[in-house]
RNA sequence: CGGGGUGUGGCGCAGUCGGUAGCGCGCGGCGUUUGGGACGCCGAGGCCGGAGGUUCGAGUCCUCUCACCCCGACCA
């Protein structure tokens, strides 16, 4: 590709409200231009890239038995009706009517059309297992959008679907598309880590989450130093201190002025935190009160909570919402409070005299204990997990890292074969749920995650496997002088012909601009010829990576560029990346 | 949805006390220059996000509205 038809041009400067990395480089190297919030145009480079990505996925897809297929982004509302997901899944999901009046949604996922079609094409156990994948535009209108590709509303996804005749069944597929998961993200330059999850919207039953660490990452991931242990912090559990085996004392009120935070109660009181209980209040989906308490010293995890508790979602009560239940905001205990579900942290259960609220402004009570001075309902871990807290494997002091999700995979299980009765005859002719998995990669995403991973003052360090081309290719002097020129035309020539994607930077630029451009788009290969390296018949040959250049004769340009590729893709076979 | 911020040429920005819009980069032409974002001269390009209002007069003041960005809530 000659740079003076290059449809897109490289920014000196990037908008001034990005902030992110990728956001920023990615429109300034000319990869991506936004259209509207979440919405994104993928340019010429930016669609090589994502191209290149895409194909990674489609080989280790076919190479565990998948088969790309493609479904609908628009969708009748009634298979979503069907699968109870219409009304489930709130303003994320888009709708509209067609001419006919009929409701129609945008596609934010395809479990629905999967399980239709397998209702449809699997009759018998002979066709099963089955592993199918598309790669799909989706929509899902995010209630917040953000940093360029990590965060968008429309969006490019893999998503794959497997179908089983039983739980075993699915175990297999599991474990192959994780194993697809770890080449495709080693074979992308990524660093990851996986990570056990939540299974959220999409229900079911077990679910990874591939991570690729990054200071701006939106997610939380405690990790275990000795590699025992990783999971998200949705879901996060680690070793708690033992129980004290203290004696219960008598419970006592005292007056704790101004003390509305835990903290300011433990410094009045001149007690750690840890022997303080703190009181959270929610309103659940279902429109209880969910009423949390948790050691001072920890705080709530609101996943945890959300199942402990039996909710959908919680929301913070109001302080109307509190007084309604007996309690006080600032000085709130479960302690005589009605019409709430009382949740406890194991901490609370296991930590006797905790002072906690009175239920009455400036008041506190000391020595609280479950079971005597009140009932909870459900006793549960619901404490979040930070860094420093011992890891549930060997005890070692976790670390907490930010963290991109790149790729997701769940066992769904029976839940939607079950309820759009996707059923299969096994040898004895008795009808069973197919047995369904789901695994998605966003395509985009892990563009942009790359670029957070592989940059540099100067622009994108490209992995020589998703680069927009595999090398870039100047001339430099004066246009008076055409003897660069010429023979960079020849080296595009050659190494053209010899199956190299070159970017070749034609136009009559100096030296600094192509350079710099060259460095800000990032391809791994650089060559540059001019009057000075043709004096000695030479070319200039120079890594994105490296500090310094290599000089070689014209000739033998192409073997060497041929067989440093073949050295930066060796590199990206090697051993899964951990950082 | 809550909080904060920004909307002025393609990009980055300035615009004071209300007086009819400017700078840098980029873009087009000519010339000089030519290995890390050159220089000179000439030139094109603006519904000052939108609507309403105050005023003799609004980029500037007021009201409403829209868009975008950041934080939070939310989220495969």
């Amino acid at each position: 590709m000659r740079m003076s038809h290059l449809f897109g041009r490289t920014l000196r400067e990037a908008p001034g409200d990005v902030e992110l990395p990728s956001h920023r480089l990615m429109l300034r190297a000319a990869l991506i231009r936004p259209l509207g919030a979440g919405i994104y145009s993928l340019l010429p480079l930016g669609w090589r890239v994502v191209r290149k990505i895409e194909q990674i996925i489609r080989e280790e897809m076919n190479a565990i038995g998948g088969q790309e297929l493609l479904m609908p982004v628009v969708h009748p509302a009634d298979i979503w009706r069907e699968s109870g997901r219409y009304d489930a899944v709130g303003p994320e999901m888009s709708r509209f009517k067609d001419r006919g009046d009929r409701d129609m949604v945008l596609a934010m996922t395809h479990e629905e059309v999967i399980t239709d079609l397998a209702r449809q094409e699997i009759n018998s156990y002979r066709q099963l297992p089955m592993l199918v994948y598309h790669i799909q535009t989706k929509w899902r209108d995010e209630p917040r959008s953000r940093g360029g590709l990590i965060r968008v509303r429309e969006f490019t996804m893999k998503d794959a679907y497997t179908l089983d005749r039983d739980e075993a069944g699915l175990d297999a597929q599991y474990q192959n598309q994780w194993h697809a998961y770890e080449r495709i993200f080693r074979r992308t330059g990524l660093a990851f880590v996986v990570v056990g999850a939540d299974t959220g919207m999409m229900g079911g039953t077990a679910s990874h989450e591939f991570m690729a660490l990054s200071p701006h990452g939106e997610d939380i991931v405690l990790i275990c130093p000795n590699g025992d242990y990783a999971d998200n912090r949705e879901v996060a559990t680690f070793v708690r201190d033992a129980p004290t085996g203290e004696a219960a004392l008598p419970i006592e009120e005292i007056e704790t002025p101004s003390t509305t935070t835990i903290q300011a109660l433990a410094d009045f009181l001149g007690i750690p935190l840890a022997k303080t209980a703190k009181a959270v209040f929610y309103t659940g989906d279902s429109g209880q009160f969910v009423f949390a308490v948790i050691r001072g010293d920890l705080d709530i995890n609101e996943t945890k909570l959300r199942k402990a508790a039996g909710e959908g979602g919680l929301t913070p009560a109001t302080v109307e919402e509190i007084r309604a239940i007996g309690a006080e905001p600032g000085f709130g205990s479960p302690v005589a409070v009605h019409d709430a579900l009382i949740v406890i942290d194991e901490s609370v259960r296991d930590t006797p005299n905790l002072v906690a609220g009175a239920n009455r402004a400036g008041w506190h009570l000391l020595n609280t204990n479950p079971g005597r001075d009140y009932q909870p309902d459900v006793v549960a871990d619901i404490a979040s997990a930070e860094a420093g807290f011992s890891c549930p494997v060997c005890g070692a002091a976790l670390t907490a890292e930010r963290a991109i999700e790149v790729g997701n995979i769940f066992k769904l299980g029976t839940r939607y074969s079950n309820v759009l009765g996707a059923n299969y005859l096994d040898a004895d002719g008795i009808s069973h749920p197919i047995v369904m998995g789901s695994y998605g990669i966003g395509s985009g995403r892990v563009a942009a995650t790359i670029v957070e991973q592989h940059h540099d003052e100067r622009g994108i360090v490209w992995p020589v496997s998703v680069a927009p081309y595999e090398v870039s290719l100047m001339w430099i002097g004066g246009a008076d002088d055409t003897a660069p020129q010429e023979a960079a035309d020849r080296l595009y020539d050659a190494l053209t012909a010899a199956a190299v994607e070159v970017l070749y930077d034609d136009r009559p630029e100096r030296a600094g601009v192509k350079f710099n451009d060259a460095d800000l788009i990032g391809n791994p290969v650089r060559i540059s010829v001019s009057s000075r390296t043709l004096e000695r018949g030479e070319a200039e040959i120079k890594l994105r990576t490296a500090a310094d250049a290599e000089f070689v004769a014209l000739d033998d340009v192409v073997p060497t560029v041929r067989r440093i590729l073949d050295g930066l893709y060796a590199e990206l076979s090697g051993e899964a990346q951990r950082s």
